[in-house]
DNA sequence: CAATCTAGTTTAAAAAGTCAAGTGATGTAA
DNA sequence: TTACATCACTTGACTTTTTAAACTAGATTG
């Protein structure tokens, strides 16, 4: 009987969301501050251009981060990301991970793959 | 420049983690109570039991949660899936991640897939 | 002019995840 | 006793996602 209903569920809804490969990643490099495509991809570490083109159009499209492109009236121009007000707050769950690894996982390599 | 060292940075491990799809489901589902194999599954909600199995291993071997089977004198032997403490404190992160979800996200569908 | 930076896009291949069905044990109802 | 359900998975085929690497195209630097 009752499974949970997922598609009603916020924390379902979040968890969705956030679980999708290098998400994380870049809101924990953005709310270090926006940065542009290549600088970001740097950050992160480890994903790709591609992948990441489409996690910031999705992250776009949830209002999770805010791009903008530089204007330096005729000069190369940048596409900045940075993250809107509901990105900033995910800054609390961030900070949730980051205790946990410290405290859980400390250096633990979890090779494999 | 430093772009930080991935490898040792344990939220970055963390959200290694964390980010594995259904990872999340199942810390949230353990937090609920212990669980059977199958009865894990439906609360998870469509995970199946290929990807099940190999995420609990994995997270077994990271100690985030416990598989014990049951001990029933010789009837039905269960699996029963419970989270150790390490998995027990991520429940930090599952309530951030849920007043993130229900202040952010809250009807929002996010639909295209 | 060649090299390097910017922000991506394209491609094919590999990896990851999903699906349906099956296994073998136990248990339950007819 | 037959039959069907549940338990915890496993298997192999298939689909989706991610990847590396190359490439486009404009701007800047020497």
């Amino acid at each position: 009987m009752t499974t949970d209903q997922p598609s009603f569920c916020p924390v379902y809804q979040a968890i969705g969301v956030l679980q999708e490969k290098w998400v994380l990643h870049i809101v924990r490099s953005l709310l270090d501050g926006e940065k542009g495509f290549n600088e970001l991809a740097r950050a992160v570490g480890g994903c790709n251009s591609a992948t990441l083109t489409q996690r910031l159009e999705h992250l776009e499209t949830l209002d999770i981060i805010h791009k903008r492109t530089e204007d330096t009236h005729g000069k190369l121009a940048r596409s900045i990301y940075s993250l809107s007000p509901a990105g900033l707050e995910l800054q609390t769950v961030i900070d949730a991970i980051d205790t946990w690894g410290r405290a859980h996982l400390k250096f633990a390599v979890q090779k494999t793959a």
